[in-house]
DNA sequence: AGAGAACGGCTTTTT
DNA sequence: GCCGTTCTCT
């Protein structure tokens, strides 16, 4: 994006003022046009909410940097500029990446640009707003975070207790009942439209399931604990208060949010009540990526955008694309130039093509992972690292006769998304102590700490809880509890080190210490044959604490953005390790890389066969477009022409033959350079039928008759 | 009665 | 590999 050499920039710009127009100069007009909206004398009279349209790989983040750079060097406060963004990692990367462009602009030379204390996600910012504003909105300030998991087990107590569990026609699951609750919530449906529109087959249940819901509120609100959606829903809550509206949407001058088309109606709504007329507000995405509704995103927050506050919004598209070659361009193009709905636009570039992508047809799941090894391989030597090079795919699961070929082949490599570290049950174990400690009322976390101690089971459990709930003091009941004869002593132990962790003068991460030195001995037992690596995911954990200032913070943040790579490979690779990428395409939202192979382009993988309507079509559509638009310079999609299911016991293995993915059609395939591996014999050696099949494994058996 | 072992069924994507 | 139910042992 630099522009060629003159002889203006070729001595160093000595104002301000030079500085800011040098570091314009590096954007095209449209990006130039967003990251200028409103800032600066010339145009400080324009009030009017920005809605950036970025195409994939247009300088999104580049721009949103740019623009936040420039709020600041024009005097913006850092500490009244909120940044939302979908993850954790892209909000460090936005401040990484304004931070640089200031550093230029201010001319700093060694010290550190100014932080961005409120960049985060949406989710994020909701928990810290929430405890700051605890008191005046009737909630603890001290309550703990469920994740999925929790909020599922707390669910399917609830479920049991209502005596659902036990009906005659199946109740839907406890994990189905919290993604109707969530669905409810996030998008400010009633029960009745949520069943019809995404769970028709539990449209029975719906006075049931309202008395559920109502009684998982009460049992949360009674064990002080927020589920992801509270965090949302609280603070929607609280800015529909206009008072308290007023009082959080004045903090901040500048609200800028990235990836709007995977917000939900919630979220859209916490943003119209905090700035209703929409000044200062700078919205940035693209509808054509669009990948969450299964979350209550919907595409429509961003296409109604311009018309939804008191002044009409200013749009600006961002058309011309900085990643890809214009080979991958056109067959991405193709594929999205189907969707329905959206902001029109067609990606273009001038960048010099390298060759059509390839379109691979591979024989099974084992090819697929060979060939992938292969070129990965052969891309390294042609100067790729393993790091610029990414394998995508629509379900986790999908990796995973890769991952076993990789392992073969000692090629290290990441995976992202799918199973997370706190997902696993060890993590879980040492976080519910941290977390029973940090909020005694909480009782799911109680109760898995419970269930760790032998000789106790759910009864027991559930007695302690019960007289905990009655106790001032909470370390004092559990000394004082009367546990049955056989966790006698095991109990002792547990009280002390409960007893350790809630010592207010406790300094952390000393709690780790304490709360491993009591976990560790039930680990062993409980895993004796994986003890080994969960011991290092403990470890791991450990290690990870130092870096939180305070137990209540590491446990929010954990739970909010967790580690994204698991660790039963060895532990998080080294920082000047090479490694390749490999990642579900959700997760690869945002990102870029040199190489990218998309594995099982086939119908049933992409579109996932769970999608039906033709609304989750699109969207699946959707996630093939965005796992295409990845690649810089090469993009590979895979073909395998049989696919084995192994899942459904049933009937034991049996394979499909699956077909290229309904996304590309035969049309399409000009824009592809494809390819059959291996590659069909030259002459096809004529191998005539067996007159008789000689049935060996028959006669096997028969020796044993 | 309550704890723990054993078995059968199912598995998208994530803050 | 995990969840929920049923079976068995103390």
């Amino acid at each position: 994006m630099q522009t060629a050499a003159s002889p203006v920039i070729s001595a160093a710009p000595k104002t301000q003022a030079e500085r800011l127009a040098a570091a314009l100069a590096t954007l095209n007009d449209d990006q130039r046009a967003a990251v200028e909206h409103g800032v600066g004398a010339a145009v400080a009279d324009d009030h009017r909410p920005l809605l950036v349209i970025a195409g994939a790989g247009s300088g999104k983040t580049s721009t949103l940097a740019h623009r936040v750079a420039h709020l600041i060097a024009d005097g913006v406060d850092p500490q009244r500029l909120l940044l939302l963004t979908f993850s954790r990692r892209a909000a460090q990367e936005m401040e990484r990446r304004a931070g640089q462009v200031l550093a230029k602009v201010l001319g700093l030379k060694s010290e550190r640009p100014p932080a961005l204390p409120w960049a985060g996600t949406f989710h994020g910012i909701g928990a810290r707003l929430l405890r700051e504003y605890a008191q005046q909105i009737g909630l603890d300030e001290n309550f703990t975070i469920h994740d999925r998991g929790d909020a599922e087990d707390l669910m399917g107590l609830v479920r049991h207790e209502l005596g659902l569990s036990s009906t005659v026609n199946r109740f839907p699951r406890k994990g189905t009942c919290l993604s109707i609750y969530s669905r409810c919530v996030n998008t400010r449906a009633s029960v009745a439209e949520v069943l019809k529109e995404a769970f028709p087959w539990c449209g029975e249940w719906e006075a049931q399931l309202k008395m559920l819901f109502g009684a998982y509120v009460e049992a949360k609100q009674q064990q002080n604990v927020l589920d992801y959606d509270d965090l949302l829903l609280y603070w929607a809550e609280m800015v529909a208060e206009p008072a308290l509206a007023e009082a959080v949407g004045a903090r901040f001058d500048h609200v800028l949010l990235d990836e709007y088309q995977d917000t939900n109606l919630l979220q859209a709504s916490i943003l119209l009540a905090m700035k209703p007329d929409g000044r200062g507000v700078t919205v940035v995405g693209d509808d054509a990526q669009s990948i969450y509704s299964f979350r209550g995103a919907t595409v429509r927050n961003i296409l109604d955008f311009p018309s939804q506050f008191s002044r009409e919004a200013r749009v600006v598209t961002l058309e011309r694309n900085y990643r890809s070659t214009q080979p991958i361009l056109d067959v991405s193009n193709r594929v999205i130039a189907q969707a329905a709905e959206r902001h029109a636009k067609t990606l273009w570039t001038d960048k010099p093509s390298a060759g059509k992508p390839q379109l691979v047809l591979v024989p099974d799941e084992a090819g697929q992972a060979r060939w992938v090894a292969d070129k990965v391989l052969a891309h390294r030597e042609g100067g790729l690292a393993l790091k610029s090079q990414a394998v995508l795919f629509r379900t986790s699961s999908h990796s995973a006769a890769l991952e076993l070929e990789l392992a073969r082949r000692n090629i290290p490599f990441v995976k992202f998304g799918g199973l997370k570290f706190l997902e696993a049950s060890h993590v879980k174990d040492l976080l519910a102590v941290l977390r029973f400690a940090e909020n005694p009322r909480g009782r799911m976390a109680g109760f898995r700490v419970t269930q760790l101690i032998p000789g106790i089971g759910p009864v027991t459990g559930t007695r302690l809880l019960d007289a905990m709930d009655q106790a001032a003091d909470p370390a004092a009941a559990v000394r004082d509890f009367v546990p049955p004869s056989a966790a006698r002593e095991q109990w002792a132990g547990f009280a002390e080190a409960y007893a350790a962790l809630r010592t207010p003068s406790l300094a952390w991460p000393a709690d780790m210490e304490l709360a491993m030195d009591w976990y560790l001995p039930h680990l062993e037992r409980l895993y004796d044959d994986t003890s080994g690596v969960r011991r290092q995911d403990v470890e791991q954990l450990v290690r990870l604490a130092a870096g939180y200032g305070s137990r209540e913070r590491f446990l929010t943040e954990l739970t909010l953005d967790p580690p994204e790579a698991t660790s039963d490979r060895p532990g998080p690779p080294l920082l000047d390790e090479d490694y390749l990428i490999l990642s579900t395409i959700h997760s690869a939202k945002g990102q870029e890389w040199n190489s990218v192979h998309v594995l099982n382009v086939v119908d049933g993988c992409l579109p996932a066969d769970v999608a039906q309507s033709a609304h989750e079509l699109e969207e699946e559509r959707r996630l093939l477009y965005v796992a295409m638009t990845r690649a810089r310079d090469h993009l590979h999609l895979l073909v395998p022409q049989r696919f084995y299911i192994t899942q459904q016991a049933v009937r034991g293995d049996r394979h499909l033959y699956a077909n290229r993915t309904r996304f590309i059609t035969e049309s399409d395939l000009a824009g592809f350079e494809q390819q059959t591996w291996p590659p069909p014999p030259v002459q096809p050696p004529a191998v005539p039928p067996p007159a008789a099949v000689i049935d060996l494994r028959n006669r096997m058996r028969a020796a044993w008759r």
